[in-house]
DNA sequence: CAAATCTCAGCTACACTGACATGA
DNA sequence: CTCATGTCAGTGAAGCTGAGATTT
């Protein structure tokens, strides 16, 4: 009945999700969602549209609409690629980068005390996430 | 920079939606969503629509609405309570219960193959997951 | 002409808040 | 009257597909 690992990492995530998106909008006023993608977004550097939609999982046309909005709020900047016409390049703007940092070193103080709380090695609940997420990318790749 | 437990964390989380999502609408015919309504309709048996909107941390209209939606798939079943007319209780149907078991044994199994593959051990990460969730309700509850 | 890249239009799922009806 | 429960109306954030436009 409780057993069920599925079951409960979907709770556990819907959880977070919400505690997570609770704590950027009142403390940064930005959506999780939107600081997922900045996150990638300075991982990534300056990459094209479509290189970044490949690297989210997400359509063309999505990362398309949500970058008017970031840029909106200057949070990031487009230019068109010097050598090819059709081609626009996105760079996270300074603005950017501090909400990136100011919410993560928030949700990252929380969640090292919910490690403290749940009594959980934060260093080694780590690793085994990594490693989860590195095989579910390996997974995805193979099936298709 | 990877170092962030809350962006890893986050980004696992999304892969994890993304991928049940499709295999629960292909092998199943619903969404992550409602597949994780039904678990949690199922866990608590019969109870009212508000109580199950606690249950679920969703608005009572959220829940109002995806009853109907629920009820139109005969996945559930609400009758008026007997001693409050203004209650209405939910119950989950034997072809709810049935997606349930299929979903969950669907998840749970795709779940299996992946801990093999990132040889992380079950069991264990299952306790961890369990001591996690655990302990973001308490420190939800305290910040209230 | 074909392929890649980006945008536009329209749609869908699903959540919320505020206002309201109704029953205890 | 007031509280609790459920629904209605309207809205928002965020994703998708399919159909163009534009550039290589």
């Amino acid at each position: 009945m409780d057993n069920s690992l599925a079951y409960l990492l979907g709770k556990l995530m819907f959880e977070i999700d919400r505690a997570a998106d609770q704590l950027l909008q009142t403390d940064v006023g930005i959506s999780y969602r939107r600081f997922l993608f900045l996150t990638v977004l300075q991982h990534s550097g300056t990459v094209t549209q479509h290189e970044l939609a490949v690297a989210l999982g997400y359509s063309d046309p999505a990362v398309s609409t949500m970058l008017v909005e970031l840029a909106k709020d200057d949070y990031i900047q487009t230019t068109k690629s010097p050598e090819h016409g059709r081609k626009r390049l996105v760079t996270i703007t300074a603005k950017g980068s501090e909400v990136v940092a100011k919410g993560r070193q928030l949700l990252d103080s929380h969640f090292d005390q919910l490690m403290v709380i749940a009594d959980v090695d934060a260093q080694h609940y780590r690793e085994l996430t990594e490693r989860l997420q590195q095989a579910l990318i390996t997974k995805l790749k193979k099936e298709k």
